[in-house]
DNA sequence: TATGCTCTCAGTCATTTTGTCTGTGGGAAG
DNA sequence: CTTCCCACAGACAAAATGACTGAGAGCATA
């Protein structure tokens, strides 16, 4: 049967970057963009695949000329999100903290990675204490 | 094309998960743990997905005895590590850092993830601070 | 108006992946 | 010798994916 359905494919997110990159772009520039030439051919193929983000809700489309225009409807940062909680779900029952774990320890994280790490969490920390002492886990 | 491959399917996941709760396991007492009947085919299916996952380096498999017994030859927090790694490398150019964050702004940690977390940086901190002073990135 | 271009839209295709399942042969137990 | 369980090889269907073709609309220029 089938696999989990990748939410967002290798060549999907290759127009997916593109967007985030240049913000909203037309279907040739950005076949331009990624295959550099812009055949037929090429152009189709990065039109499925606008076709598919767009069912998935991960770009829009600006049909107000007649020569549509995309842009992501997602950023990078919901696709990292995301991804982390497939991770979480499928390896830790939902769980984030394996992950955490996982990322500080077994990676190699620069002083600046702890720096801005440690950063994040005295943020966190500070705005959220007394708001959600009620959020059990 | 063919897509990313996978590098653990779902299914062969399920199985991961048998021989990480229950050790090593016999193909037979895995199906039923799995399926709880335990068919021909049923039997057949988890023992192709032994052999993919053998396959894969990510299982062991004793063949001392004439009933093979298999075992998880990477843990958790292995393949925790690997989908981690491939969310950066897609999404993020190898950089570990949007994924710290993402996780420590948009997901809610409780004050124990926190406490937890903040103890692991300072370990992860006094470890390292001489040794990895040149590694850039 | 005719010609030419560029688009959009609607499929079609070949490959691979993935989860399942069937069949053959060996070997141990009764 | 029969029976049963196991390992191994290979066959499948369904679905995902990336790539590609053809029809027809809209618009500008000759």
């Amino acid at each position: 049967m089938a696999r989990t359905p990748q939410d967002i494919t290798d060549a999907e997110l290759d127009v997916l970057q593109v967007l985030w990159k240049h913000g909203p772009t037309p279907i040739r520039r950005i076949t331009e963009l990624l295959y550099g030439d812009s055949k037929t051919s090429q152009y189709a193929t990065v039109q499925k695949l606008l076709e598919r983000l767009e069912s998935k809700g991960c770009v829009e489309r600006d049909r107000s000329s007649n020569v549509h225009v995309f842009s992501a409807a997602i950023g990078r940062d919901d696709l990292v999100g995301r991804r982390l909680q497939a991770v979480a779900e499928d390896l830790c029952e939902g769980s984030w903290t394996p992950l955490l774990t996982s990322l500080v320890q077994t990676k190699k994280l620069s002083e600046e990675d702890r720096r801005v790490l440690r950063q994040l969490i005295d943020d966190h920390d500070a705005g959220k204490t007394k708001k959600d002492r009620r959020e059990r886990k």
